[in-house]
DNA sequence: GGGTACCGACTGGTCGGTCGGTTGTTCGAC
DNA sequence: GTCGAACAACCGACCGACCAGTCGGTACCC
């Protein structure tokens, strides 16, 4: 009788949950093998069954991480009807408390340095980038036609939206003591609504 | 008769510069002091007889980059009159040309994937950030006394400002087949607007 | 007995830091 | 005026720590 999940899909995500955690704890340029496998419960020839090459595992890392954290904004978003209300449905980003997300942003950064000088790299920012794009313009189209926002280009704006939650993300988290989660929240609000809701904006990009 | 210019200061300009090159170029973890004494003609122990660790030239180098960029940035914004012209003068953040702005994103992103896990790195980030919210909030003050912007909370909004500048170059520098110059430039200008003419806008933060 | 799943000692390469040495310059003693 | 001591500026071979990847083994199952 063979195993009701497969024992290669439970070590899969073990060493990925294990490899997250101590990314996200440690940095990137600080982790090693060795404490992946600490961190999993498995050795090195248990790691290497798996991932033939450290780039190969922290690749599926991050592949797994951004899949995670578009899973749960999808189905943040899912639970609003209003537009609006669905654009800035992601205060999660915003809330320490939060596992996901907090642990979340060091994963995040150390990416997106690397992708700077990788290709491979670079691939998977951008293909993450336009899921969130094809999400949030959804909710914009959906507004347009409910008479709620204004014609517009609907993908310029959810790529405006989406670049703007990063950057006041990434002062939030970096600089917790001068940036409360209140700011973070009056000020994304208030950027998009001038996305959408700016008077003289027209439909060419 | 002694140099003109100390030959200390020489050396040291030459090895910030040639590191920033370096780092820019291959990213920080990829960076090893011979890379930088290549990259400034020195030897390892000349390098090492101005910078007695890896840690202090590098600390060095970021120091030196932030500097540079702030000075460029408030050269940029004196040349503008008008309040809402200084804090829209940015655009030579979202310039391929710029020599100085373009090298300068793989060093940012570097420098905050290592400040998230770096106390030392961290502070230096938030003087960074403190300085520019003072730049900024100085033009936005200048726009409320003249009657331009309605009363608000300058400095949540010169913080905001500031965030906003950085999610939008980094979607513009990672991704910059999807997102145009001019994207950044229409997508900066109207968020900006959201946040200084948003009529429920409180004082409080 | 062959295959899957896993172990952990070992190796080879890399890199930050060290250190003994070299060159040139200044300056005081004679 | 010159000798040499002291020092600043710089060189590059070397060392030792660290670490990714390897590989011979083991245990268990079919």
């Amino acid at each position: 009788m063979p195993p009701i999940i497969e024992l290669e899909t439970i070590r899969r995500t073990q060493i990925l949950e294990a490899a997250l955690q101590t990314i996200s704890a440690q940095g990137c340029a600080n982790v090693t093998l060795d404490d992946i496998c600490r961190a999993s419960g498995l050795s090195k020839g248990g790691l290497t069954y798996y991932y033939k090459s450290k780039r190969e595992l922290f690749l599926a890392a991050f592949t797994e991480f951004f899949e995670r954290i578009f899973a749960r904004g999808k189905e943040t978003m899912d639970r609003f009807d209003d537009p609006l209300e669905k654009l800035l449905s992601f205060d999660w980003l915003y809330n320490p408390e939060d596992p996901d997300g907090f642990i979340g942003y060091p994963v995040l950064f150390d990416f997106m340095s690397i992708a700077v000088h990788d290709e491979e790299y670079r691939k998977i920012f951008h293909d993450w980038v336009d899921n969130w794009v094809v999400l949030l313009k959804e909710a914009i189209v959906l507004g347009v036609n409910r008479g709620m926002f204004h014609e517009m280009d609907c993908e310029s704006a959810a790529r405006g939206i989406s670049a703007i939650y990063q950057g006041i993300a990434t002062r939030w988290f970096l600089a917790p003591g001068m940036h409360s989660r209140l700011w973070a929240l009056d000020t994304l609000e208030n950027a998009v609504k001038g996305l959408l809701f700016s008077s003289d904006r027209e439909a060419g990009r």
